[in-house]
DNA sequence: TGAAAATTGGAAATCGTGTTCGAAAGCGGT
DNA sequence: ACCGCTTTCGAACACGATTTCCAATTTTCA
């Protein structure tokens, strides 16, 4: 509230320095945004078109209008990954005389919603939920949730962390996976070659995953990804790599898996299903922690 | 948090600069509480009495939390009728450095009880974790766990319904996403395939995407999932489908996705990251809800 | 391809904020 | 009522934050 009235007494001027600049927004036809509101019906209008660090800023502050207000510049900067003097020019591209003027809205919004909107209703809200579209979302997400918290209750660390020996001491990782493991290895190969880890993501486009892992060799390693039903093509291609003395790793969902016996370390996650839609969430977060552990190993 | 973390590094000296005053609360046995719900238990435990200005102080903190993590000293000062300097003192009585290091505590509180926050429990939870990569996936699920909890609270079902109208209506889905999008949607394709909805996924394998998306027709609909930074091939490629009249449904995670702009209707997923890695958990639940509705719509 | 314009990064200068400190006022005990 | 201790006040100071400005870079248009 602070910056709302020290702004309004100055709100003049200000808008006199923004014209000055000849980027402010009233050449446009646009008025200064005074509420939170308003801000969010400008940024989403889409008439206003941003280069490129200044359309970064409207995205962070979009998804983080809490950090904004509590933050200072520099942090607010850093986490928008800009610098605090683009944080100031995007403030008076709008009419502000600088950060703290801008940030005045979210301050106010911030303070708005509260303690009002702590309404914790997840549960009840739920319970009695009229829309079927609805209730089954709900049911996923819950299924999801509870995929998630079973991480943490039983995780096997030590297996976990011979996985990421075996991973960061590898020549080069192949990624298999197929049917519903699939979206969990593309993400896998994705990350890994965006942290600079080298792999080969097995995904039998052109038939030719056989013909791939007949190129493993017994430096490199094996990522492989199944859930039950163990029908697919993946048991089939880790038995090639095991053959090549390749060492294997393997995320799966129960010891009945074929891949357990061919694998150095596995590790078990058990999804949750919600009628018969079953949940990845606690697969990727396992797989990207993975990730993360062998970038780590690799870069010490 | 950068309160917090300040503090940390300081607390030795703060506290022993505190008790030279005499008035720390470690001689009557109290340790500085580190978060606002520790604070707000020593406030009401009733044990500590405290002088005429500094009891105004307590009340003030109490009732009107979110006014001190967004106000100056001074406005806060103003506002509870005390000098500032009282303020800090009132803070240095509690073990903190002054001000600025108190008043994180009630940034953080406010912050961690506005939805894209939330992340920062399995954070916090993890500090005490001794292994670093057990440390990492606590942070991963957290993340993933955050962004499945704000689905609930701002969910436009309106537009998910026209989703699902436009979808089961379509002749044939084409279904788009590349990069950290790309498993989302090779799951949701897969899944609608296995409910028997036929349905096209533009995996852009032998760079035939565009020519993929040159045979979509206006009976056919555009199911596109992409995030920011919107660098991908994807906005071409729906763009293409536009123009050819397609019916297109997206899902982003703002409104500055240049998908918005293409869209018959779309639906906005913020999904929380860690450490840079991103979770979707969010975007699958979404997505998975999605087919359901579809498949539930077409044999209805 | 070259020139002009727009955008961005970064450091220097400015401004505001929090903190400290000494003096004054209040309070309780003798 | 006096004395000593505690609490409060308010101004000066120092620090950190914000803003400004200019050079470097990128983009746009001819």
């Amino acid at each position: 509230m602070s910056g709302a009235s020290k702004s309004s007494g100055r709100s003049i001027a200000d808008e006199a320095a923004a014209r000055k600049r000849g980027r402010s927004l009233a050449a446009l036809g646009y008025t200064k945004p005074r509420t939170y509101e308003e801000l969010r019906a400008v940024l989403s209008s889409g008439t206003v078109h941003f280069p490129k660090r200044l359309r970064q800023v409207a995205i962070f502050l979009w998804q983080h209008p809490s950090d904004v207000a509590l933050g200072t510049i520099a942090q607010v900067a850093e986490q928008a990954g800009v610098q605090p003097s683009t944080l100031v020019r995007f403030a008076q591209i709008f009419g502000y005389a600088g950060f703290s003027d801008f940030q005045g809205l979210f301050k106010d919004h911030v303070k708005g919603s509260w303690p009002e909107g702590r309404a914790r209703d997840g549960q009840e809200q739920a319970a009695a939920e009229p829309n079927a579209n609805l209730h089954f979302l709900n049911g996923l997400v819950g299924a999801s949730q509870a995929s998630l918290g079973r991480i943490d209750k039983d995780f096997d660390i030590a297996s976990f962390e011979r996985m990421v020996d075996l991973l960061a001491n590898a020549d080069l990782i192949y990624v298999i996976g197929s049917k519903r493991a699939f979206p969990v290895t593309t993400y896998l190969s994705l990350t890994l070659s965006q942290q600079g880890v080298r792999n080969v993501l097995v995904d039998n486009v052109g038939s030719t995953a056989l013909d791939q892992v007949g190129c493993i060799g017994s430096r490199d390693a094996v990522l492989a990804v199944s859930f039950s039903p163990y029908n697919s093509i993946t048991p089939d291609l880790v038995a090639v790599a095991h053959e090549r003395k390749a060492r294997i790793v393997t995320i799966t969902d129960s010891t009945f898996s074929p891949l357990v016996q061919l694998s150095d370390t596995w590790l078990e996650v058990v999804e949750q299903d919600f009628a018969g839609f079953r949940s990845l969430a606690a697969s990727l977060a396992v797989g990207m922690a993975l990730v993360h552990g062998v970038v780590a190993r690799r870069t010490a």
